[in-house]
DNA sequence: CGTCCAGGTCTAC
DNA sequence: GGTAGACCTGGACGC
């Protein structure tokens, strides 16, 4: 093997559970935000990771052709990289795509759930980006507003504040998502009229500052080893912060694996009056009681429900 | 042209 | 604790 071959990660969580690469991909809308790129035909996601040393590394993730059960990554741009970035890239890509969760617990509820037991054959991992902050960013980019502004916020920050990656220079929308540091770096002038953020704008430079400054250490969410915090605890740290309520609190928890929280919104109350077949919108209330049965799988339950018609 | 509202949150009662 | 009212932006509507 060179250092340009494929990178090949096995398709299995923990428990031996199957993973439908495709459903993980478009598991919620963030692989269109910049910069992920969804290729709906190849069936594969284009994304830009940092290394530990040198510049950020732009990669393909898509089904390995020939070998059934593995995704494969392809590093993009200039291919040739050392062990150690070829090490960071896998990891990357693996953690984008969750594949250290363990869902076979909660397949063993779906599998008796006649709604839901179609998630069993893979579906389950919210796809997440390389960083919590990158998540956190992006999901308040999300709260009241159209996806289409979303869109322009997400990639103002890229174009403007993210870091070229090798061999996309002529690419701005490939660019790493922009750190705390490079976010903190701007004034509340510049995320009203460059991004475009209206009256987000001091929340994101409040946000940079605290993550930049060290006073939140959000990566930590992510750690194995603080799987022991309570989701309870989790949800208060996040809901500290400038800009983040109950829903966008739901929607980071949710790419952490931490699915206890329904992601209620505008969007997704409708889609749970179509998905169930009803005529009226049900309370919040009515619905938590559907979802209750999964107890700390309750949110990733909800959120397969109302999404299930994506996969097909 | 104006009004409404999108994958909400904050502040002030 | 619960609930109005304000809040940027831009696309979709109705007039």
């Amino acid at each position: 093997m060179t250092s340009g071959d494929p990178i090949e990660l096995a398709l299995r969580g923990p428990g031996g559970e199957r993973v439908d690469l495709w459903r993980t991909l478009i598991s919620h809308g963030f692989h269109d935000l910049a910069p992920m790129a969804i290729d709906e035909v190849d069936r594969s996601l284009d994304l830009t990771l940092r290394t530990p040393r040198g510049m950020p590394r732009r990669v393909r993730i898509a089904a390995a052709d020939g070998r059934r059960g593995h995704a494969r990554v392809e590093i993009l741009g200039r291919p040739a990289t050392s062990a150690a970035s070829r090490d960071a890239i896998a990891r990357g890509a693996a953690r984008v795509l969750r594949l250290d969760q363990d869902l076979s617990a909660f397949y063993a509820l779906a599998a008796g759930d006649p709604d839901l037991a179609w998630v069993t054959a893979g579906a389950g991992r919210m796809l997440r980006s390389p960083t919590v902050w990158e998540d956190v960013v992006k999901t308040l980019c999300t709260t009241n507003c159209s996806w289409s502004l979303t869109t322009t916020m997400v990639n103002a920050l890229v174009r403007e504040l993210g870091e070229p990656a090798a061999g996309f220079a002529d690419d701005p929308l490939a660019n790493a998502f922009p750190t705390p540091v490079a976010m903190a770096g701007r004034d509340e002038r510049f995320y009203r009229e460059v991004v475009r953020s209206g009256y987000r704008a001091p929340y994101f430079v409040r946000l940079a500052e605290l993550v930049a400054g060290g006073g939140v250490d959000l990566e930590a969410l992510a750690d194995a080893s603080r799987l022991d915090l309570p989701d309870g605890e989790v949800e208060a740290l996040l809901r500290s912060l400038p800009g983040i309520g109950p829903y966008a609190a739901a929607n980071v928890m949710m790419t952490l694996g931490r699915s206890s929280r329904l992601i209620l919104d505008s969007w997704s109350r409708p889609a749970y009056v179509r998905a169930a077949g009803r005529r009226k919108l049900p309370s919040d209330t009515q619905i938590e009681r559907r979802f209750r049965r999964y107890g700390n799988d309750a949110g990733l339950a909800f959120w397969l429900f109302v999404t299930k018609h994506w996969a097909t």
